[in-house]
DNA sequence: TTAAGTGCAAAATCTTTGCAAATGT
DNA sequence: ACATTTGCAAAGATTTTGCACTTAA
């Protein structure tokens, strides 16, 4: 993926600190979550600023948010379908008791549900409580 | 439902907090959001009683917590098969984008979800984002 | 050049902790 | 009587806002 790119398409000017926030998120298969991302940042950007580029990000459809259990935003790239106006963020979120990490299972899709009368949907969250897979092979050990 | 025994057969002592809440969330049909409910006890109770009571009762199985979609935490009165040991919160919720209510949806169960291979499931949170019944039948006037 | 983005300070919230007084059993 | 529970004060954490300085285009 091309950050610089990706940046110019969504009319965001191409800065140090943006740049950073996309290459520690594009290089993990699982959501971040803010405070480790901070961590992982560290003095590299203001915190402030990194609510305003998660914020910015997440307007423009590039990374989306995941409210995990204990009510911590977790953030992961968006797949290329998403735009401004519309997320497809239609799959399957892990959270490991264990690592605590979000793990976006993209390949599996959420079941049609048939709500009461009267009620409907926009989009469906599906968040499972359970353990990732490194997790359980340590446990095996 | 009566409170007082409830509280009883959880080790909790009848106080006049803990049975306002059990009759405020007990009166309603949708999950509360804390921030509402410190709204409606207003002075009956002091802000930080209301964590602790919520924690207590959320550990003793009493309530749920739901996290909705802002990140705000929701609560509601589990049916009676919750214990101490063992939630059984396996309905969907739904979180109405216009009034912001959380509703338990007890009737529709939750499909069973194929996880990768290694990842292993505890429970599953489901979270509607739409519109409810009284919302979509005001859309419509 | 100039609009957008950043960092710092500070305000506004939200959540937790410690402790003395009040309360339920 | 005694362990629990509450309210208050205060600490800690999180999130937002305002404004001057910096930077990308």
């Amino acid at each position: 993926m091309n950050f610089e790119e990706l940046l110019q398409n969504h009319d965001l000017k191409r800065t140090k600190q943006r740049l950073s926030v996309l290459e520690i998120l594009s290089s993990r298969k699982s959501a971040i979550s803010q405070p480790y991302l901070e961590e992982i940042l560290g003095k590299d950007i203001d915190r402030v600023t990194l609510y305003r580029v998660l914020k910015a990000f997440e307007e423009k459809g590039i990374i989306h948010k995941i409210i995990d259990f204990s009510g911590t935003a977790n953030y992961a790239v968006c797949n290329d379908s998403c735009s401004e106006d519309e997320h497809y963020d239609n799959h399957i979120h892990l959270n490991c008791k264990l690592c605590s990490q979000v793990y976006c299972l993209d390949s599996i899709h959420i079941p049609s549900i048939n709500l009461p009368k009267g009620f409907t949907s926009d989009s469906i969250n599906l968040l499972v409580n359970g353990t990732c897979s490194f997790c359980n092979s340590k446990i095996e050990d």
